[in-house]
DNA sequence: AAGTCCAGCAACCGCATCAAG
DNA sequence: TCTTGATGCGGTTGCTGGACT
């Protein structure tokens, strides 16, 4: 049955679903031409698609580093909880999932959480423990620092090898980590809130506040990893209370133990 | 076996943003 | 500065297949 000329051209355009020509003429461009340039696409393979067609058919279905198959448990964590912090950003959370698109997570949340479940008061109350914890963290290093006082002047470097190293770290990042969610509204307070949980994931907790496992060159499809990831998310966000936190680290260092310990295993982050 | 319902997924649409001219 | 085209993003729609009656 055709709808809305599903299947159909429409305007020079064929539309509807991608037939297994369509995809490998489409990918054939790719790799000659690399991404972008959507509109030439049509030009240059004589594929009777829209730029954009073209452009949400790789991003969604043939880009090669996507992971295919269901979302784990972990996944479903991390979902929860940047959706949590950041709404329907769907881009923005799909980055934290390497291997898996906007959509998917979209699609993912709309089947299973749109109806009522996770209750609002759950995601208000992960959001909140991760301020409390947040701003707990902060007042530690701070302290830390000032009991450094001048002393590490002479040091520039030897900071670094502290806070420094994460600074630098932090810079590093900043070309490939998710920018910080656009103000788009006038809710300023929860932008306030959501900027600020995103510098202090970056500062303090690189590897699981956006795993950064560029999903175009590493293996971070890997299930290995993304358990790895959801399980630190876990101890992020699942200590249920405080006591937790400082019987890991002393206040300061809370829930970074399980951090430290992966990284004992070897494991890269970036 | 046939019909219905619904979850999951693929794809489209409209709008926003950005960069180039 | 304004216009325009390309791209990105979020919302929505429509198809498919499996479960259920």
């Amino acid at each position: 049955m055709e709808q809305l000329g599903w299947g159909r051209e429409e305007g020079g355009w064929r539309k509807g679903p991608w037939t297994a020509q369509e995809d490998k003429l489409l990918l054939g461009y790719v790799r000659q031409q690399g991404e972008g340039r959507w509109n030439s696409v049509a030009k240059l393979t004589g594929l009777k698609r829209s730029g954009k067609s073209c452009r949400l058919r790789w991003v969604n279905y043939l880009r090669p580093d996507l992971k295919r198959g269901k979302i784990t448990p972990q996944e479903e964590n991390v979902i929860l909880e940047l959706h949590a912090l950041w709404g329907n950003r769907w881009s923005t959370i799909a980055r934290s999932l390497p291997g898996r698109t906007d959509n998917e997570i979209k699609n993912y949340w709309r089947t299973h959480f749109k109806k009522g479940k996770p209750s609002s008061k759950n995601i208000e109350r992960a959001r909140a423990r991760f301020l409390k914890q947040r701003r707990e963290i902060m007042q530690g290093q701070h302290e830390h620092q000032h009991q450094r006082g001048v002393q590490d002047d002479d040091g520039a470097a030897s900071a670094d090898n502290t806070g420094g190293g994460a600074a630098s770290h932090h810079a590093d990042e900043a070309t490939t980590r998710p920018a910080p969610p656009p103000a788009k509204d006038d809710d300023l307070a929860m932008m306030q809130d959501m900027a600020d949980i995103d510098d202090f994931l970056q500062y303090h907790h690189p590897m699981s506040a956006y795993f950064l496992l560029d999903g175009g060159t590493s293996d971070a499809g890997s299930s290995e990893e993304i358990n790895t990831c959801g399980a630190t998310w876990g101890s992020l966000w699942n200590l249920d209370d405080v006591d937790v936190v400082d019987d890991v680290g002393g206040g300061g260092a809370c829930g970074w133990g399980s951090f430290a310990l992966l990284q004992d295993q070897g494991l890269a982050f970036y």
